[in-house]
RNA sequence: GCGCCUCUAGCUCAACGGCAGAGCAACGGACUCUUAAUCCGCAGGUUCUGGGUUCAAAUCCCAGGAGGCGCACCA
């Protein structure tokens, strides 16, 4: 390959020698599998009670990749980790076969290895091994053994080495994934139904933002890779589903930061007969469960401050908050030109092109969320910014939504659905308006989507959640990367810039 | 997209205009209860890349690359 000379100085194999200079078995003499019985974690569990000194008589086998090693002349010590944990493989010349060879494996090969379990005069619980097997040499090393990998490029880059360097990376992907699980059994024992939705979709809808384009060889047809499941999920409900939801991947064409990564995994559910309201009810139920059950409290420590996530959650309007920042009345129905005033007076600038709604979130966006640590739900948006929600019942120029601020960010949004078809074709025109005066994020008509509510969308109540964002406030870190196993990034130098197979060379 | 900062051995870091170094890893050796074992030895470099200034550049300057943070955008 064109990029191997480049990538030259980093395969260097030699320096650790060679499988062969040491007489072990080589790559292909490694065995195809291995007969484990016993993991760190239940060996653990399961012989605490074992005096030092003595022995069980039970013979087990584990495997796992070798993280430290001791050599005490005929006799060794050695950390071995599997996925749930470290136990010490023992090793003597009067009971280990070939504990020479044993002696030479390096940190980061995997190993299996049989015995007794034994707890040594030192008190560690240990498998004395009678017999071990090289499964997998590791010809890179992973890095200073105290201090693990810290360049976060290269923990970045190289997940795989900053999984089995850091054991704290490790903890937060398992948090993660438990979390996701919880969400999923939480959500079925209500009731909901998970479901896939395309991807690709022919027009990018449900949310506000740029979309990724790619193209289709047999149809000759441009898709846009989802910017949200929202509209699929609701035609479902329109189908007859009435609890919905999918955990899903989107994409969207915008900058990268510590809080946003270009695809990132969202929750998006559906209640047929429920508002907003109930929206909020779950919301809160569900999140100071998953705090509960991951953390042990509702009350949680995050950047170096508390984070009560414990129901009710402070409800507000945005107009109130906005009016009590401001002190004066910020409310729509002052009319465009005082709101313009009242922004302008705060430092903001206004475009022409702004109604007052847009103003009145610009003013809600710059001078209010930053501050707001939450948990709060802010309601009541205008209409104008919100072509999906239902008007609301009570306040004209407003929308039945609210967006729940968590530690200082978004994390979820949430409406009564528009259910009304004339409603939603006139949202969707007013949008194509903005589109075509240069909002590249604003919505396209979705003819199909219209269709379907026109068969009838019964009231309900849709929520989405951001959850690599919940991941992170439970897992306690700030940034996005730190909770996506394999962020975007820059293509290394030295990477092709390109596939070097066409797309027509790819079979199916 | 803009600003600031970072890039030195496989990893973690020194050296900050004057001979590129340490610890860990790797490699060779000693050691029968270790816990980051210890000890002895050996080896390891395009100092991110390309220019420039200088007697002399890892160090100063310019351009580029990658990354981090902030701003902008956004969720």
């Amino acid at each position: 390959m064109a990029y191997a000379s480049r990538a030259a100085p980093h395969l260097r194999a030699e320096c650790r020698s060679s499988v062969t200079d040491t007489g072990l078995p080589s790559g292909p003499a490694v065995p195809y599998s291995f007969a484990r019985t016993a993991t760190a974690s239940e060996l653990a569990a399961g012989y605490e009670q074992v005096a030092a000194g003595e022995g069980t008589g039970e013979e087990v086998s584990v495997a796992g990749r070798l993280m430290l090693i001791r050599r005490q002349g005929r006799l060794l010590f050695a950390t071995l980790r599997d996925s749930t944990g470290t136990i010490q493989l023992f090793a003597t010349s009067d009971r280990t076969p070939e504990l020479a060879s044993l002696a030479r494996l390096s940190l980061g090969d995997w190993v299996g290895a049989t015995g007794e379990i034994v707890r040594t005069k030192r008190g560690e619980l240990s498998v004395l091994v009678s017999s071990w097997v090289l499964l997998a040499r590791a010809r890179r090393g992973f890095g200073d053994k105290w201090r693990g990998i810290s360049d976060v490029e290269t923990r970045y880059r190289q997940r795989e080495a900053d999984l089995w360097a850091n054991p704290s990376t490790r903890s937060v992907f398992v948090l993660r994934s438990k979390m996701i699980s919880l969400i999923r059994s939480w959500l079925e024992e209500r009731g909901f139904m998970e479901v896939e939705t395309p991807v690709l979709h022919a027009v990018a809808g449900g949310a506000l933002a740029r979309p990724f384009r790619t193209h289709h060889n047999a149809l000759d047809q441009d898709f846009y890779l989802r910017i949200a499941p929202e509209l699929f999920l609701k035609r479902l409900v329109v189908g007859g589903f009435e609890k919905v939801y999918e955990i899903g991947r989107v994409f969207r064409n915008e900058g990268i930061s510590p809080r946003h990564n270009p695809e990132f995994t969202i929750l998006e559910l559906y209640e047929a007969y429920a508002d907003y309201h109930e929206a909020m009810a779950l919301t809160e139920d569900l999140v100071s469960y998953l705090a509960v059950s991951i953390r042990g409290t509702a009350t949680i420590a995050y950047d170096g401050r508390e984070l009560d996530l414990s129901p009710p959650w402070r409800r507000a309007t945005m107009v109130d908050l906005v009016s009590e920042r401001v002190g004066e009345d910020a409310s729509l129905e002052v009319g465009r030109d005082a709101l313009s005033l009242m922004a302008s007076r705060n430092g903001i600038e206004v475009l022409g092109s702004w109604g007052p709604g847009k103003i009145l979130l610009e003013c809600y966006e710059k001078l209010v969320e930053p501050g707001l640590w939450g948990p709060v739900f802010v309601c009541d948006y205008p209409l104008e910014v919100s072509p999906l929600a239902r008007a609301h019942r009570s306040r004209s120029g407003y929308v039945e939504r609210f967006e729940a601020v968590v530690a200082g960010r978004e994390l979820a949004n949430a409406f009564s659905e528009l259910v009304d078809p004339d409603d939603q074709r006139e949202r969707f025109e007013a949008q194509l308006a903005e589109r075509l005066s240069g909002d590249e994020e604003a919505m396209a008509v979705d003819e199909e989507y219209l269709r379907a509510l026109e068969h009838g969308l019964p009231p309900t109540a849709g929520l989405g959640i951001g959850i690599d964002r919940l991941a992170m406030i439970l897992a306690g870190v700030s940034n996005i990367r730190e909770v996506v196993l394999f962020p975007t990034l820059r293509p290394s130098a030295g990477m092709p810039a390109q596939d070097v197979v066409s797309s027509e060379d790819v079979g199916d």
